[in-house]
DNA sequence: ATCAGATATATGTCATGTCACATATACTAC
DNA sequence: GTAGTATATGTGACATGACATATATCTGAT
């Protein structure tokens, strides 16, 4: 499970509580892996039990006490461990392509429809990566060195996201187009498919 | 979960048996949705005392006999009822951009590594996708209307593995490159971003 | 002869993830 | 007053998924 070293990964830069990593998940890395509450906390518990974690209780006069956790040397040793080593491919689970391939079922208007549907989901989530992207520009003026190399990371994950973002909207356009002028037929997809693909040996 | 709806959409369109099942998804689904042998069986019995499908034993000479199911009536409501509803967007998974998110704490020779790693198994997907057309297309000449018809949905995710497919090379790719010449800075970063994204209302 | 591999179904167990709930305090808005 | 929101930490129950294992038969290779 990478949940356990994507904490020890926050832990590494400075003290977190299960609290204040429950929000740098949904800040952060919200576009690549989400984490449930209960899971952060079980999981603080099950590293602080291997070692790889210690935790100090922070008494706090206005609000009730944190639990800061640090990672170990073993926990830092871990984490340099697993962040060196590729991991198998990760299994995708796409309900929406799940839909599509047997949206031989259902109308084609409905099929725009849920077309459409991820269409909108897809261009709210390349908004927003847009509102980061200008707040960090905003950022970039008066930032130090230091943090400009800190955030190279975090910036490489953020390409991936609009990257994929943008094809995947671009891929989601193609076919409401060719929804829209009824000229969805195999042969086209073919072609289409034929067209992205890098060459194949053609000359055996 | 979509499970039972992926095996649903399978016995619309003919009776399977578990082991059928299996192979189908290992074959034609794998790209966006894997099931484990174990969850199918179970699925199957689930599916069966909520009444959308049943099956029948058949016997066989030379091999165990089969259970072959297919859908009941209310099996195909079901269905058809999950394929025109949108699902909300499924939380992502990804490893490899956790590793990528807090790669600031291992060399960039290693990081390299990873990235060659991950590139590696994209060119194995785009090969493999590319041999599946292939194959599609030797059969294209002696196709019936209803075979192409049929095949449409399935095309529909194809050409999704390979649009996201060929975006996650060029990305890495790209990625490579600026590693290679040493020239990955947060600047560089934000202005890849800038030129990839959609104009946010820069006129306000 | 024997061993691996394909066909075929199924259970047991563990790990993981999610949802709901429980507890406690303080600030803000109505 | 009191309802809602933010801070802060946790537990219990359930759903899901992955892995190992068990059974049984036939085919093909060594």
């Amino acid at each position: 499970m990478s949940l356990r070293f994507a904490i020890l990964g926050f832990l590494s830069v400075r003290p977190f509580s299960g609290y204040d990593l429950k929000r740098a998940f949904d800040q952060s890395v919200r576009h690549f892996w989400t984490a449930d509450q209960a899971a952060i906390y079980r999981t603080l518990g099950e590293l602080e039990s291997k070692g790889l974690v210690e935790h100090e209780r922070i008494a706090q006069d206005l609000r009730p006490d944190r639990n800061l956790f640090r990672p170990t040397e073993a926990g830092l040793a871990a984490l340099d461990d697993w962040l060196t080593t590729p991991s198998p491919a990760a299994p995708r689970r796409e309900p929406f392509l799940v839909r599509l391939f047997f949206s031989g079922r259902i109308d084609p208007d409905a099929l725009l429809a849920l077309v459409r549907a991820e269409l909108d989901s897809v261009h709210d989530e390349l908004r927003a990566f847009g509102d980061y992207v200008a707040s960090l520009e905003a950022q970039v003026p008066d930032a130090t060195d230091a943090w400009k190399a800190a955030m190279i990371g975090p910036l490489l994950t953020l390409t991936n996201g609009v990257s994929l973002g943008v094809a995947y909207r671009d891929w989601l356009t193609r076919i409401e187009g060719q929804l829209e002028g009824g000229s969805l037929t195999a042969e086209l997809l073919l072609a289409d498919l034929r067209a992205q693909l890098p060459d194949t040996d053609s000359s055996g």
